[in-house]
DNA sequence: TATAAAATCACCCTAAAGTATGAGTGCAAA
DNA sequence: TTTGCACTCATACTTTAGGGTGATTTTATA
């Protein structure tokens, strides 16, 4: 880590030592040839090399290193399965509320003994209703209307 | 090459040449508060603060940021009614190839002599994978094994 | 080459679905 | 009040689907 920081700012460092060392020689000088009347100078020099590394360590600590956050998108696919009931096709074909219920349950798979308890109808009643939806749909059988029911957009 | 020097070397130029600045200052200040006695503490603090904020800025001006790229998956829905089959529950119920082909015309509404016809082939045979796509996917109906195959995206 | 799985086919039987015909009740609109 | 439609139910009959058992051929793999 200190030898990292110090390759990397080696010329700094070699300035401010060199800067440092010249400073103290003149002030060396100065002081070999008159009293301590001059030692503010090297005081002050000194305080000012002390707190520039201070400075620069305080910089180092402090600082964070800059996050860069890179977004990768990744796609999820998902099957939209939003069933909107066509109003219209259903007015068209004249299907009833007990008619379409029938064709909905027939569609989930139950059969028409399963409907009828569902129902609490008669299976003679389901019957007539699969019938009915039957004809209104031009289909011969269950798995025909289920079919055309979804594609009509009649049930899910 | 002395353009390309001083571009190069700007930060630290800039601060020796602040440096002796303030050190011309610091001369000047020292003659002219000679008689103030009590001004080394103050000239001392300013002379700390300000070598200080000097250090924190070469710093910062010489240290590059360390940039710490962090990769954030971020999911992308993307909706679809295009049907992909599901290979995997494919593989898990363990259809096969002639099984799926029913199954799929069986939902399309085709009658068992329909899809035997259609597939050229005995309406025994077409009874015989029915039974089996019937076990497999656990149903006792065709309009069951439908919805449980659209469910499992085994078919459109 | 042997083996297992897939594909094909047959036959028997039952259950479920589908068709046809008819009837009764309730409700809303003309 | 009458009429038409939706809902309900019944009966008889036909067709289709589904379950069970068994067999043969084809295909791919170890």
């Amino acid at each position: 880590m200190t030898l990292n920081f110090l390759a990397r700012h080696r010329s700094v460092l070699i300035y401010g030592a060199s800067l440092a060392a010249l400073l103290f020689l003149m002030k060396w000088l100065e002081w070999r040839f008159l009293i301590a009347d001059y030692a503010v100078e090297l005081y002050g020099g000194a305080l000012a090399i002390i707190f520039t590394a201070l400075g620069i360590w305080l910089a180092v600590k402090l600082m964070k290193p800059k996050v860069n956050t890179v977004f990768v998108e990744k796609e999820v696919i998902v099957k939209t399965n939003d069933f909107i009931l066509d109003e219209q096709e259903l007015a068209r074909l004249g299907l009833s509320k007990r008619e379409l219920e029938v064709l909905q349950l027939m569609a989930e798979g139950l059969s028409n003994h399963q409907i009828a308890e569902r129902l609490f109808v008669s299976l003679n009643t389901i019957k007539t209703h699969s019938a009915k939806v039957f004809e209104k749909l031009e289909v011969q059988r269950r798995t025909q209307a289920v079919d055309k029911a979804k594609k009509l957009r009649l049930i899910p």
